[in-house]
DNA sequence: AGCAACTGTCACAAAAGTGAAACAGTTTTG
DNA sequence: CAAAACTGTTTCACTTTTGTGACAGTTGCT
């Protein structure tokens, strides 16, 4: 996401005046805006502008906000995306709702474009590392996103790219179990027509390559459940 | 940060009553709370407590709020903690430079406890997910049901799928005694053709597992009832 | 084209977990 | 106290889940 120096914003907002002021003050901080007053088309365009922050008006034509929301949470290529919400309904039940749903702020209307701005750069600074910075580590793995380097206790592992692509996958949730299934969904592109068992092979492969040196394994297998990445594998 | 299970909090707030106030909140949503109204104060237990997050109002005693911020984005040891903070200045300036300082959310008083929780956890959720994977525990043992794991006084204890279930269903519904038949049923996928008996296995392995280190037995065998989860075996 | 790296599947081996049975031990009852 | 009723333990055959090594098809590069 977020490639060549461009950050993206995908504003969702159905009231056109303040589309547009918004737009223009987001603009104005270098993003490059596309926006839509649908909810579902607010689904394609996500997928299609791959945005680094999603502003979401509550009431908006089609699948509302929330709805929006709730489903960019539940799909793993979005479960991380930082998302915005932005409303005239004041009701604090309304916000806490909101952010419960998994949005990271909730601003009510009407607002000041540069406190949103503000918020959406303290997001952003919040999230971006996780995304799009430097570098993941872990347990002496350290992972540069940057130079798609992989070292363990400084010495370099060599990773093909779906190793790579698990292990990042992994690093950015240590300890946490997958399963086969999430794993496919999240780590591969086309994750459709793949048998689930293949996700073992790569496992394997990540093993093998995080342990060339002898050391211990990190990737912890959940019988049953799946792998995760863990310190303390066996118990 | 944020070991065994315990989220701490920092609360820097020289209202005493709101203070209190908040600490209860926090408290009632599993965090440890320290808290202090002397910015200086703040600095040092920030190094000594190790909090995940940190609440500072703006205007206290001492170094202020904003002055905290900023001497806390400084310190690469903790230029990535999460900060809230919070403030009776209602001007926007007030909250954009808060937020460019460094502050993760800015709120303003009055604010609702619900909100500021549900805002604190929004934020957690994104730079300490860990803290926030949901967990059972009873008398020393703690199950994490996103890592897929169980300790036990802090030791890791192994367990297979079924022993897994079992004991969560245990902690579930910790001191109530269920029958064997009831246990079938609400842990075993399917349970129709399974001995009674069976029962009896798995617990038995359960209590293996749990009491490896020579740790007293959690599971009371309540005769010709069932089994139970419960600190005092005998009774 | 030729080569090397990478992928996805399989088939088989190995490991882990499961359920039942049999027997030993305990507690409750008559 | 002895019988009856239960529960604890151990063992074992069987099932399910994973680990592994090999392989053939792709892809990307030179």
């Amino acid at each position: 996401m977020g490639r060549n120096g461009t950050k993206r914003l995908l504003l969702v907002e159905d009231d056109r005046a303040l589309a547009e002021l918004v737009k223009y003050h987001f603009a104005r901080e270098g993003f490059t805006v596309t926006s839509t007053g649908v909810g579902d088309e607010a689904l394609i365009l996500i997928d299609e502008v791959q945005p680094d922050l999603v502003i979401l008006d509550w009431m908006i034509e089609g699948v509302s906000g929330i709805e929006v929301c709730r489903r960019l949470r539940r799909s793993p290529a979005t479960a991380s995306l930082p998302i915005m919400m932005l409303t005239a309904r004041g009701e604090e039940d309304d916000r806490v709702r909101g952010l419960e749903t998994g949005a990271d702020d909730f601003i009510t209307k009407p607002f000041s474009p540069k406190e949103l701005i503000a918020r959406a750069n303290a997001l952003l600074r919040r999230s971006r590392p996780n995304l799009l910075a430097k570098k993941l580590n872990y347990e002496g793995i350290e992972m540069d996103l940057v130079a798609h380097r992989v070292r363990r206790e400084g010495k370099p592992v060599a990773l093909g790219p779906t190793e790579y692509r698990l292990l990042r996958h992994f690093l950015e949730n240590p300890q946490r179990v997958f399963s086969r299934q999430q794993l496919l969904e999240s780590v591969w592109p086309h994750s459709e027509e793949i048998e689930l068992r293949t996700v073992d092979v790569h496992v394997r492969r990540l093993r093998i390559a995080l342990s060339k040196d002898q050391q211990f394994d990190l990737i912890r297998t959940v019988r049953s459940e799946g792998y995760s990445l863990d310190a303390d594998g066996a118990a």
